[in-house]
Order: structure tokens, then sequence, then C-alpha cells
DNA sequence: CGCCAGGTGGGAT
DNA sequence: ATCCCACATGGC
């Protein structure tokens, strides 16, 4: 099995920094001039906003390609609704025709008002919280799974966590030749973070999700990956 | 057309 | 614990 490091490496030098999480709105994107993504940009969100604004992705894009919950974002937004009261004073027929783009979208909207309430009561939403959410908290929470809270956690909070996804599973698998747990996975990708500083640790998992994700969709497709053009064939046992 | 997309909860086994 | 299914829109 290809080192972590060597993987991380490759996928930089194939793909380059993708700068996640993307940003889709205008407001709270201090700094910046332009919507999208930030390259080499990995601060902590420095809105709620902004911070909110993740966290609403982060649920939107469940099972869902991001082309489908920008558009969600930007009506929420231009409803003044990536605002946790906002959002909460909405009716749930509103909401849900706000989001309808990103489907599933009655289950959503449930979910978009579990967590504006849990951040309001907390305080989570504001910048200056004095605390962050746990994993265990933002898992009880109904509509979020473990996907969902690590990356509300790492790209919402600046939390050092590695987020697992569809695509993470399928390259490792491919590239071992065999499924792996997500416990097998963190345990074989911790290598790539430890002992260093939280600041590159963030840096690190930030770019790791997004470059899984970027190598799953245009090499390591599902159905029909297209190995003849993969920076990293030579370690990989797959396709299966 | 059918398949897939940055999953999750609930119920049956 | 582990499978199976509902949930839903939009692009290729």
């Amino acid at each position: 099995m290809i080192e972590p490091q060597t993987l991380y490496q490759l996928f930089m030098e194939l793909y380059g920094p993708r700068g996640w999480w993307p940003v889709v709105t205008d407001a709270g994107n201090q700094g910046h001039d332009a919507k999208g993504y930030h390259p080499l940009d990995y601060s902590i969100p420095a809105t709620a906003h902004r911070r909110f604004e993740i966290a609403l992705g982060a649920i939107l894009t469940q099972n869902t390609a991001w082309r489908n919950v920008r558009l969600c974002l930007e009506s929420l937004d231009e409803a003044g609704a990536i605002d946790m009261q906002r959002l909460l004073a909405l009716s749930d027929e509103r909401l849900e025709a706000l989001i309808r783009s990103s489907g599933y979208y009655r289950q959503k909207a449930r979910k978009l008002k579990t967590l504006a309430r849990f951040f309001l009561e907390n305080g989570y939403g504001e910048v200056s919280a004095a605390s962050t959410p746990s994993r265990e908290e933002l898992l009880s929470l109904w509509g979020i799974g473990e996907e969902t809270a690590d990356s509300i956690l790492l790209y919402a909070f600046g939390v050092p966590v590695l987020v697992i996804d569809a695509y993470t599973r399928r390259i490792l698998a491919r590239l071992k030749g065999e499924e792996l747990s997500d416990r097998e996975i963190r345990d074989y990708l911790s290598s790539a973070t430890e002992g260093k500083a939280v600041k590159q640790q963030r840096r690190i998992l930030n770019e790791f999700h997004a470059l899984f994700v970027e190598h799953g969709k245009t090499r390591c497709a599902k159905r029909s990956p297209d190995c003849d053009h993969c920076g990293i064939k030579a370690w990989c046992k797959g396709p299966f």
C-alpha cells in the first residue's frame, strides 16, 4: 500500500491545491473578492454567515452533486436565510421550495432547521463562540452523520479531523485491492498528520478530502474509471 | 433512458 | 452488528 504522504504529494502534483470548502455567496466571504474556491486559504471562517453557510452546505450536499447545492445556497442567501433566526422563521414549505434543487428537500429542510436550532441554542454560530461543538453532539442531531459532522468540524470550525466519504473509500479500496473499514482508513491516513502542528494538520486534512473528491470524480469513477490517465495506477490493484 | 452524485435514519434480520 | 430501503433533484 502506498504511503499516505506519497499519495498526498502525488495528488497535489496532479491536481494542485483545491481550496475547499467552496463558498458560494459573497456575504461573509471576507478578504476575498470572488466567490468559489480559495486555494491556499485554510483559515477558519471569519464571519457567522460563512460558518453557517458551510454547515448548511455540508447537509445539502449529502449524496448530492455540488452543482445542485449551489443554487440552493444562492437562493437561501437571497432570502436572507443564511442566518439561524431567519432560517428558523421560514415556514417549512418556503424552506423546502428554496432548497428543492438539492433533492431530498423535505428531509433536508428538517435537517437545516435542526442544525440552526442547535447552533443558536449553543452559540456555535457566532464566530466568537467560546467553544466548538463536539463530534458526539453533532452526531446526536437528526440528519447529521459522520461525514457531515466531520465536514462541519473541519471546514466550519477548523478542527483537524479526517473527512471520509464515498470517494475516499472507493479509491483506497481499489489501491489496496479490498474494502477498508473507516477505522482502517483513519489509522492508515493518520501518519500524514501525526506529530504536526494543528494549523498544518488542518491544511493537510482540508486538501486531502478535496483531493480524494477530485481524483474520484475525474479518474476513479464508480462505474468506468479512467485508469489510462490515472496518476497513481502504478500503486493500484483495481479497478474491481 | 438509467445511472450517479462530497449520506442518513429507520426498520428487519 | 449488518443489510436494505426510502428519500428526490438534475446532469450526463
